[in-house]
DNA sequence: CTTAGTGCACTATGCACATAGTACACTAAA
DNA sequence: TTTAGTGTACTATGTGCATAGTGCACTAAG
């Protein structure tokens, strides 16, 4: 995985892990990878991993449990809900940016849809 | 200013004087506030502030004179294609998000024309 | 020449992040 | 009971960001 130097490294983890969970790659009650091991595929720092989980669980959307392991949660009302903030929040970012520009809401859904892929 | 934690200072303040260059409300060749002015216009520190003036002269968005200040560049040519290219990250950032989240162009799009102002 | 404003180059401090390493408590399985 | 895997809690180090403060070189205006 590639990071940004200008974003801590834990907040890009913990996002590419919630898009797991809020798009079903990772379904509710799965069994995460240990810390340890989090931080082998992220190729992050135990300390890291763990923060990561942390803030996970502070936003409800796994639990972690002493000696077993941590786990996506099983609240998928809970689940939906995160997505469908993450996407609203997108939205907003993306129609505030350019606004900032001078660009429309017509002229920017109109570059979403004919936005070429590299 | 209200600055977002994640992110430093100096690339945030930077963003925000970018955007008034790229849109005209600060024409090529206007002079831009003073180091010691700027700080305390974002209130922020006057080193931070040099930060940057240093990473915008860097972009070819202003020029600096020693005894004399800051200025916009005059270069319109390199202004407009500054813009072009920060909106069309814009897009392809928020395409991408919306694609991680499984959400289609079509979708996405439909978000931005309707989506509410807070 | 003097002065004010400027860019620019330093030193120093505090903080958060990321790293490395160690240790302990707990759980499940052998 | 022993073992492996786990979450959790520490200490310690290095780095970048942001702050504070000082000084110097340069320019334009008085």
């Amino acid at each position: 995985m590639q990071y940004d130097p200008n974003s801590p490294i834990w907040l890009q983890v913990m996002t590419a892990i919630k898009t797991d969970i809020v798009t079903g790659r990772r379904p509710p009650g799965e069994k995460l990878p240990g810390g340890r091991e989090l931080a082998v595929l992220y190729t992050i720092n135990p300390n890291t991993a763990a923060r990561v989980y942390q803030e996970l669980e502070r936003e409800g959307l796994c639990e972690s449990r002493r000696g077993m392991g941590t786990y996506v949660t099983g609240d998928e009302e809970r689940i939906a809900q995160v997505r469908g903030t993450m996407a609203r929040q997108a939205a907003a970012r993306f129609a505030n940016e350019m606004e900032k520009l001078g660009i429309g809401r017509q002229e920017a859904a109109r570059m979403i849809l004919e936005e070429e892929k590299e």
